[in-house]
DNA sequence: ATAAAGTAGTGTCGAGTACATACTATTGCA
DNA sequence: TGCAATAGTATGTACTCGACACTACTTTAT
């Protein structure tokens, strides 16, 4: 292996390290921290248990076990679907958000840097993160607003899958069923 | 704060995660895997376990727990110190070697791009990573090369700070006492 | 329609792991 | 010699993993 490459694989495990060795703060850890994080950003067909799994390349078990943490810990609240029997949703409580408010270490450095270079940064991050989720055959999740089944109305938009209107803010969320517009568009991934 | 700011957070969060759930084969974690590679990098006045500890951003009992594991594996051997009754340094063995052999998804990813991406990319985490580390007041470890008390010989090398010759290859190799040559000079850390 | 087979979403369990804390042993310095 | 600092370790609690179990939905074949 190209010593380069490996460096690469070196510097990312140490920045995340770092990061997280900050998250134990707040009587949460990293893995809580993280679900707590997407489930504030997630829309509501995206906060599964098997969901949190997906997009934190965790076990399904083990999902089940920090979402079980987190609402012993009343950072979120559980809900069970009407339409499917066996799916649980879940909503982050205020105490969650609060919680959230902590700046990580990441945010503290990358507030030191310029514009432009954060937008490289995160769009160079976002290339291999999808090269990667490729890879892996993961789901890559993304914003609703650049999904493929995203439609434009005038109340402000409607997801062409699950045949229902989005209501505000709701396309700025992360969705689990997100897919690439068309192959060739320019649509950065996020 | 800034949602780009939160989104580096979350695309290093996955970026690593996705690579660190591909560690579990070898009958090893990602700690561990991270710890041997390190070992397998790291100068021979560099391998104890608060080394480990620091450059992992881990507790000293932790790392001393996980080389427990490593040696118990046989990827590693332990060897007390002439010099300081208290210290033990690590030392990777053949089977360890053969481990680190496995190319992770990061890697695999890195493959991929060309050769003036991953030089900036590189040099981009590096900066970040180094910011970090003095938030944190972390030491930066880098290669013994690069660091104020390296010093040219005929024979390949000597450290000024432990008065002691280096060996061929050492110099390429991560020493904890590293050190930045000055204030102003062009050194990417290592 | 109804039963059987297959799949998906979630939860439980034992083994090993990460943290914080408290501890022993060694060193270095006043 | 005394005493603080350092290196490493043991312990208790909470957590993560893989494997397995359970239930709800979906599909297919009667």
């Amino acid at each position: 292996m190209t010593p380069d490459l490996t460096r690469t694989h070196d510097l990312v495990d140490r920045l995340y390290r770092l990061n997280a060795a900050g998250d134990w703060a707040d009587t949460l850890n990293p893995t809580q921290r993280m679900a707590l994080a997407y489930l504030a950003r997630a829309n509501r067909c995206s906060r599964c248990p098997s969901h949190v799994a997906e997009y934190m390349a965790l076990t399904r078990g083990t999902a089940s076990q920090t979402l079980k943490a987190l609402v012993r810990k009343k950072l979120i609240r559980s809900q069970r679907s009407s339409k499917d029997g066996r799916s649980i949703s879940y909503q982050v409580t205020e105490q969650g958000l609060h919680v959230l408010g902590r700046v990580s270490l990441v945010e503290q450095v990358m507030q030191m840097m310029d514009m432009e270079f954060i937008d490289t940064f995160n769009a160079q991050l976002a290339v291999l993160l999808r090269q990667a989720l490729t890879l892996r055959q993961n789901k890559t999740f993304g914003l609703c607003r650049s999904c493929r089944h995203h439609k434009k109305t005038d109340l402000g938009g409607h997801c062409g899958l699950l045949n229902e209107p989005l209501h505000a803010g709701e396309e700025l969320q992360i969705c689990q069923e997100f897919a690439e517009k068309a192959p060739g568009m320019d649509t950065v991934s996020d």
